[in-house]
DNA sequence: ACTATTTCCTGGATGC
DNA sequence: TGCATCCAGGAAATAG
């Protein structure tokens, strides 16, 4: 599922793939959910655009895009000018792909949008549980701080008050943009704090560590091309590997990696949470 | 202004 | 073998 460092890695291997190509059709599958945007307005937005790049902002995809340079097709209505900076958006969801496929290759099951490039690829956007989201927009910003920049002044503010969980408040995307479930785990943990303990009731010291542990496991998550499990591979169909570095998360019952105690997994806000009862308190 | 709960969606795993 | 049930989970919607 993918999360900040997944999407960092998919954002990254498209960009170096696409980046520069242009858009010359988009097909978009009949079911209306995966669109956030209505069909033809992402279509119009999207069809003799050039990919300026491709970047991720929070968990979401962003196709920066500008005027293609060849004419249009159509003659656009009055009051529908092209707007300068205007981007694609892609949210994942679970089990979202964004995939470069040579345009003969077999068509996967599930496959809501296809993108044709003037280079002959296509970009073909899959998800069998369709959570994930197609929109466009201008300036797109993200409802949170973004994790990897964040200063532990700010940090501290966006927590220090909050009476929810702390393993809530880092998954809710309007604070931070970026944390889901595998990367909380992993980060209270790091900490040594539990996922039940509320906000409010953590130390300075406390949020500062945890602050410094979210940014280290995403990074290093990063480095080695995110976490494979389900669906997630990157953008050349290539698995990461941080999977094999996970100390608690999908690790109920199993020895914790530093006293030896059963990981333990409790059900928050409707989430798996793994934490050492031991390591963490 | 927050917080907690429910809903969406389907493939894979589990159990009888 | 086949069928039913449960579970995964991000984020929007809804309720408190």
């Amino acid at each position: 599922m993918p999360e900040l460092p997944e999407v960092e890695t998919i954002a990254r291997g498209l960009d170096k793939r696409v980046a520069g190509d242009r858009i010359e059709a988009v097909w978009l599958g009949s079911k209306p959910e995966p669109l956030k945007s209505p069909a033809k307005e992402i279509a119009s937005t999207l069809e003799a655009r050039r990919i300026a790049r491709v970047r991720r902002v929070g968990k979401h995809l962003v196709f920066d895009l500008e005027s293609g340079g060849a004419a249009t097709k159509r003659p656009r209505a009055k009051g529908q000018a092209r707007k300068a900076n205007a981007q694609w958006i892609v949210h994942l969801g679970m089990t979202g792909r964004m995939l470069v496929s040579e345009p003969g290759a077999e068509l996967e099951k599930h496959t809501h949008a296809i993108v044709q490039l003037a280079s002959g690829r296509e970009l073909r956007f899959v998800d069998p549980r369709r959570f994930g989201r197609l929109s466009v927009t201008q300036d797109f910003e993200a409802p949170g701080t973004e994790p990897l920049r964040v200063e532990p002044e700010r940090f501290l503010e966006l927590f220090r008050k909050r009476k929810t969980p702390i393993k809530s408040a880092l998954l809710n995307q309007k604070l931070l943009s970026g944390v889901g479930n595998i990367y909380a785990d992993e980060a209270l943990f790091r900490a040594g704090i539990r996922p039940r303990r509320r906000a409010a009731s953590l130390t300075r010291e406390d949020l500062c560590r945890l602050c410094f542990s979210v940014q280290e496991v995403l990074k290093e998550a990063i480095s080695l091309g995110g976490s494979s499990i389900s669906d997630y591979v990157g953008a050349d169909g290539e698995e990461g590997f941080f999977q094999l570095q996970h100390r608690v998360y999908g690790r109920e019952g199993e020895p914790c990696l530093v006293c030896n105690t059963p990981v333990k997994r409790v059900v928050l806000g409707g989430r798996s949470s793994h934490y050492c009862p031991r390591c963490q308190k």
